[in-house]
DNA sequence: ACCTGAACACCGTTCAAGT
DNA sequence: ACCTGAACACCGTTCAAGT
């Protein structure tokens, strides 16, 4: 007689998700994610490869969730609305999933899965596009995310440690490169 | 008779950002270091704060040899020649340490040490006072940090796959930032 | 004063045996 | 078809005993 599956690929996802944000990376034991779901750390094997399996599933979980905030900030109407709406959604889902957050670019982990890359970059893409002009649209995504993602990890890694106002240093930078996007319309003008 | 010291906290050090660099993080256990360094495990504990402890201070070196190299990529004559030599000497030593550099921002470790923070910051807040003015020296130092940062953990994480130039994308980045800092001069003249 | 073997608690993972 | 206890190899860390 087959015996029914006590828990899902689901729930251990969540449930080492849960334990990441509560008790940090390394408190992640399969043991503690077995308990979690109510079963025991070798029938974890059934859902996920490993525990190396596992952070990458967190990681990849976590990436949908971004593409689909970052697809939800923007409006469509104002590029530079958009690109600080973009920045700040961002920006409050890795102070909400501090511990998590890090994962995404993590060098261990070489990158999250294609599809959650694919729906991540979409919102930016456009966004860039809008304002730095199609021909240009690719660096300017990077760059945009490159900033964004250095910034909320420098954040979430406490070092902002010089004082001043966190936020003013963010207003500043997206000023900064919604100047720098457009610029394009400066061209011949001058050097 | 006293037991002369076999080892140095420097050598330990030294030991385990190799075997980071040559065999990546999960591979730096005790017994790795120890046996590099010619010593038995428990050794280790009398030079190093355990594991943690060590990694810790395999980032502060790490740190201080960013520190110094910044220092010495800046000319001092032309702000925007400095902040392009500031992010490709930024970008050269975390493609030349791919495994340690990541542990600078790396938000378990809460920091790298003070001292080193101050030494790596000192050279961008010059440049930045240069380009940007000292009434925005704080946040646009902060926008060319989280910008490189980001850039380079991208680039290592291996986050840049949808094509198109690298390089292009970073000199991009660099030519939107030197007119992005230097936006006060139009101050006032339009919007 | 530092080094070591032995020991302890804990971890990831495998697998034969259960149901 | 999934779950489990038992086992294995390995890890970080402590400490009494050596020199």
């Amino acid at each position: 007689m087959p015996a029914p599956a006590r828990t899902s690929t689901d729930a251990v996802v969540s449930a080492g998700r849960a334990i990441i944000e509560r008790d940090g990376l390394a408190a992640l034991t399969m043991q503690a994610v077995a308990a979690a779901v109510g079963v025991r750390a070798p029938s974890l094997y059934k859902r996920v490869a490993g525990r190396d399996g596992l952070v990458r599933l967190i990681a990849d979980q976590a990436a949908m969730e971004v593409a689909a905030q970052l697809d939800d900030a923007i409006g469509g109407v104002d590029p530079a609305a958009d690109l600080r709406a973009l920045a700040a959604a961002l920006r409050a889902f890795a102070l909400r999933n501090p511990a998590t957050f890090p994962l995404l670019f993590d060098p261990r982990l070489a990158g999250v899965s294609p599809e959650a890359r694919d729906r991540s970059v979409g919102a930016v893409r456009r966004v860039a596009a809008a304002l730095a002009g199609a021909e240009h649209e690719l660096p300017a995504a990077r760059m945009v995310v490159a900033w964004a993602n250095g910034f909320v990890t420098m954040e979430l890694a406490g070092a902002f440690q010089l004082g001043g106002d966190v936020d003013e240093a963010w207003d500043y930078a997206l000023d900064g490169l919604v100047v720098a996007l457009g610029r394009r319309e400066d061209r011949g003008g001058r050097v």
